[in-house]
DNA sequence: TAAATTTGCTTGCGAATTGCAAGTGCAAAT
DNA sequence: ATTTGCACTTGCAATTCGCAAGCAAATTTA
């Protein structure tokens, strides 16, 4: 698993390089939309990840710190993985490939209602779910 | 080359499908920003395509509408690839991808100047270039 | 006009990555 | 005390990647 391999310094490569493949973008999704934090949660995903793929991208998004993996309150047998604001900063990212879904595709109808939502006020939506987000990892972090 | 595998019906699960990869988004950067427009324009990228990985590449954004592949208007031994507007419309999520690397990374001085104006006023950008984008392709259909 | 070069690929092959199934070790519930 | 749940790890076959070489058609050079 080589993680340091930049192979230039565009941004764009830079930025391939941590998240340019199937997976870890899904996991992100996963924990911004549907408050996912656990390794059971990402696994019952329905693209159905593979153990060891959601093992391994689970540690390069901790190495490239856009995760991280805390002790869980409840269960000593579990872990909380949370995102940190280098991950919350993805957003607007995630929020363009939506939209640029919503333009080209069919949505499933679930996922419209966020979708126009997002396009109505976008830096609205980006905002508030941003703060949300925020709150969320410092609660996590204080135990609450 | 499965191409018709679409692991599920989520917006970003498909645009991963598609586009989630390490090259096919440096492909469609070269062509926005660096008028990159053949086979031999892309292999000279910075970051080093393989021959047989580009032309699969190459295949894959066609089969996706996302690029045309066309005659070259110099020269019978090229081919002009070109992009849709599908593939414009992209043009913001790489945008975020750009001002999210400018937050949590060192950028490059080169493309310091492009984040800066993208940053000064985006939705200015996206339509100056976008419009800019357009143009040309509809240029180049018509052979002008 | 013949030879060399350019262009856009394809092919072969070893190495790396993926994905499925099964197993492991610790924690928690019964 | 035993079973279940959780978070992985391991083994292995299959796919994909990436390097090098080859190739045919078009173009340039001699």
């Amino acid at each position: 698993m080589e993680r340091n391999k930049k192979r230039s310094e565009c941004p764009i490569s830079c930025s391939l390089d941590i998240f340019g493949d199937k997976w870890s973008l899904l996991i992100i999704r996963d924990m911004i939309f549907f408050q996912k934090s656990t390794y059971g949660d990402f696994l019952k995903s329905s693209e159905g990840i593979a153990t060891n793929i959601l093992a391994s991208r689970l540690q390069g998004l901790e190495d490239n710190k856009l995760i991280e993996k805390l002790e869980h309150p409840n269960s000593k047998a579990k872990f909380l993985y949370t995102l940190s604001e280098k991950a919350i900063d993805l957003l607007p990212i995630i929020v363009e490939i939506y939209l640029w879904t919503d333009k080209h595709f069919e949505i499933p109808t679930e996922i419209k209602a966020t979708i126009k939502e997002a396009k109505k006020d976008k830096n609205e939506f980006l905002k508030s779910l941003t703060k949300q987000l925020k709150k969320q990892i410092t609660e996590r972090k204080n135990g609450i």
